[in-house]
DNA sequence: ATAAATATTTAGCCTTGCCTAAAAATATCT
DNA sequence: AGATATTTTTAGGCAAGGCTAAATATTTAT
């Protein structure tokens, strides 16, 4: 298996999670940033392997072969964030580049054994979850949000956008994992929020809002 | 910088440590396990990148670049194997498999807060030192214990050859780095030697010393 | 129900890194 | 030195994974 087609797997993979349908040729390639016909080549080849279901202009989705793949990778991926944070001291905003070179290490062992080394982590330093060895993944339940109504108390658990820019802003505004939000107000004309963050009082955009997870305390 | 180019420049550096003149194509060819003709187009192309200095029919030789190139290389293959070894409790013959995808892992950061963590070892599991940041490396003082003579006591410090079969061996025969070596006798017809590790008797043949690294105690 | 817009596939080409076979240069032997 | 053997390069091709432009399906709008 190639970079270039475990790269694909996870794309479709990540895909695949908001659409019920088949994934159509034009979001793969602008995740992939390259071009619909590229993706129809590839498509194609991944479907003479077996790892997707591909019928022409009828988009493509993962069969259990496939969908096993994608879910190694991720779990590489996240597995090495959690490293990269946990062991050698990276920020949230850092590990992810490193990671998406990391993930195509090929080793069971390595994987396995860095879990244990990890202490069987079960959430990457985004929020998100790290499949086990077997595949499994935990649905973890969390809300935008820009969903929760005034008065609310929530704890942040995870983000939807994990670009540096954002985490930094984050972190900037001392937004963590693990913090304690109330929604105090919501503005009618913007939608922006009036929170108190652990002990802080924060105002942030919609926009913001969208793309943090929480979850009721 | 491919993969590719990246295992060319360290097949040419470990093969220039030997080699006072240039690389030649062949000897390049068959420790890739290629063609020779594949490798004079690579080295063609790395001659225009600056790496390597290259002659028609004469050979090649890497330029400082091409060397600090090689050397960072051999810096993260060597600290992946510690870390694979001392974290994760791989044995000695099961690392270089991993390393060797490892080594082309592209991050600064990685590698030198690996080093913190690992605490700036200076060689790796087989002996070998380990390069540092800017691509210094200690020459270590050692002699195969294949020319040694009877009656002498020496310290093992390292393996020339790596592979996991002799690796193997050496576990089975209780011979490690560090192992105390006294050479009680050498046989004539063979050059096989009778030697006193640790606390054991033990016999070996001249082609496993000849594999051995030791130094005087 | 057409027509226009959009999405997708096909056709043909490019680069990288490899190969085999043939040609050319160098080294070795008598 | 001249013949032979070896090494190295060149020529020509192949597969993977991209691309652009053109053709074809599908969807949306009138
Ligand atoms: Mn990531
Ligand atoms: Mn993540
Ligand atoms: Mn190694
Ligand atoms: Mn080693």
């Amino acid at each position: 298996m190639t970079y270039s087609e475990e790269n694909y797997l996870k794309v479709i993979y990540h895909l695949s999670l908001n659409n019920s349908k088949g994934v159509n040729t034009n979001s793969i390639a602008n995740v992939m940033e390259s071009k619909p016909s590229s993706v129809t080549d590839m498509v194609q080849k991944l479907a003479e392997k077996d790892l997707v279901i591909y019928k022409k202009y009828q988009g493509v989705s993962l069969t259990e072969k496939g969908k096993f793949t994608a879910l190694m990778i991720v779990r590489k991926h996240r597995m090495w964030e959690v490293f990269l944070v946990e062991t050698l001291d990276f920020s949230w905003d850092e590990v992810h580049d490193v990671a998406e070179q990391l993930e195509h290490i090929k080793s069971e062992k390595l994987i396995n054994k860095l879990e244990e080394f990890l202490g069987f982590p079960t959430e990457d330093p985004h929020g998100d979850p790290i499949p086990d060895r077997n595949g499994k993944i935990a649905k973890i339940d969390k809300k935008l949000l820009s969903e929760i109504g005034v008065g609310k108390k929530v704890i942040c658990v995870g983000v939807k956008d994990s670009s540096p820019p954002f985490l930094q802003y984050l972190d900037k505004q001392q937004i963590a994992l693990g913090s304690a939000i109330e929604v105090l107000a919501k503005e009618d004309f913007d939608q922006s929020l009036s929170l108190r963050v652990d002990d802080k009082d924060v105002s942030v955009s919609n926009k913001i809002a969208s793309n943090l997870f929480v979850k009721p305390v």
